[in-house]
DNA sequence: CAAGCCACATACGTAGCGTATGTGAGATTT
DNA sequence: AAATCTCACATACGCTACGTATGTGGCTTG
């Protein structure tokens, strides 16, 4: 049992960014209540301090670990695709669909920008960003694109998915206005292409 | 003096606002002290529960007054520019120079969307999401567009430039990458253009 | 096996929100 | 015009919850 004490830290703080995780969703940032929240993950408000220094730096761990699933799952939807551009198209549809997630509306979008400032001053330096802006550098490379600043084209198509998924999440009817943002997502960014696509 | 009442009212709403404002600009939403702010105002915090309610109407109240702001600063300038077309870029561009004006970022782009939920939800409508969705239907209907829902185009248009300011005020030389933020804006804004422009 | 360390628990101080109640200056009534 | 009423705001209180300071039991190291 050489290692016995670090195993169970990495275990609590496990337990504790999954508390987090659900409670943060729930109740929102400033709803949710340490005690409460550290009682369901069995330990006290000790451990979180000593672990992760303060309430700010819990949601820092949270919305790092939510933020590697959906880059790591955009990866996964653009690397499907036939080619880079249709890839793009691919994650950004991707945001959208992922955004209409609540659990990542209130922690990522919302409260994670407000608590923690802009994305791309995180720790975690946003990991979705930095995949879309790997593409488009890709396809500035192969001139599919218009030549913008590829961390501009990053910020704005993924400024875009994302306020229009919050959209549609805050709509009546979210199904029906799903294919809606799709289409005016795909208009916008067909924008950035160098020629013109039918 | 039939209504010293009712402008005795008003003024103090105002000064309510108007200190509330420079707090949550300064302090953000949860930073900001409603005994320091009220006192500032030269009131307590029984004249703000009167008027607002609780710190979430307050904040509604300065928001729905930013906003307010911000949309007849854009129509001047979407005014001013030769065609609708040219008038909805110019107002995107303007609303991605208001936004580098920190009072906005933090109360309207940040703490608004945390704490008050969508845009589309708010008590103020968001002017600003309003207008713009006017200018895309004007566009819509002289078949300058694209046929996209106008909503879903207002959304991600606004979204687009938003998240830009964000992304050129975090920046450490805000006034060089301001223009590869307008320029990417513009194109992407582009493809939602019915036939190609130079 | 003994001494030390460290991850976590416990206890405390404090700030700030919301509410319940008080009050005095205008508004209303006769 | 005087008395009463109303209501905008002040005052006082309770409660919740964050952060810190201190304690402690079990692993770790020599």
């Amino acid at each position: 049992m050489a290692k016995r004490r670090q195993e169970m830290m990495e275990e609590n703080r496990a337990k504790l960014i999954a508390a987090a995780r659900k409670a943060f969703a729930d109740k929102g940032f400033a709803g949710a209540s340490m005690d409460e929240l550290t009682a369901d993950a069995g330990l006290t408000r000790g451990a979180l301090y000593h672990n992760f220094g303060d309430k700010r730096g819990l949601l820092a761990a949270v919305v790092n670990q939510i933020d590697g699933e959906m880059a790591s799952r955009a990866k996964e939807f653009g690397a499907r695709a036939e080619d880079d551009w249709q890839g793009l198209l691919a994650e950004g549809t991707a945001y959208i669909e992922m955004a209409l997630d609540p659990e990542v509306q209130r922690v990522v979008l919302l409260d994670g920008p407000a608590v923690l400032g802009d994305p791309s001053t995180w720790p975690s330096q946003n990991s979705c960003l930095h995949a879309t802006r790997l593409t488009v550098e890709r396809l500035l490379e192969s001139e599919v694109l218009k030549p913008v600043d590829p961390e501009a084209a990053a910020r704005l198509l993924s400024g875009a998915a994302l306020n229009a998924a919050l959209w549609v999440a805050a709509s009546d009817d979210p199904e029906e206005v799903l294919p809606k943002a799709i289409d005016a997502f795909r208009a916008m960014a067909s924008g950035l292409l160098a020629v013109t696509e039918p």
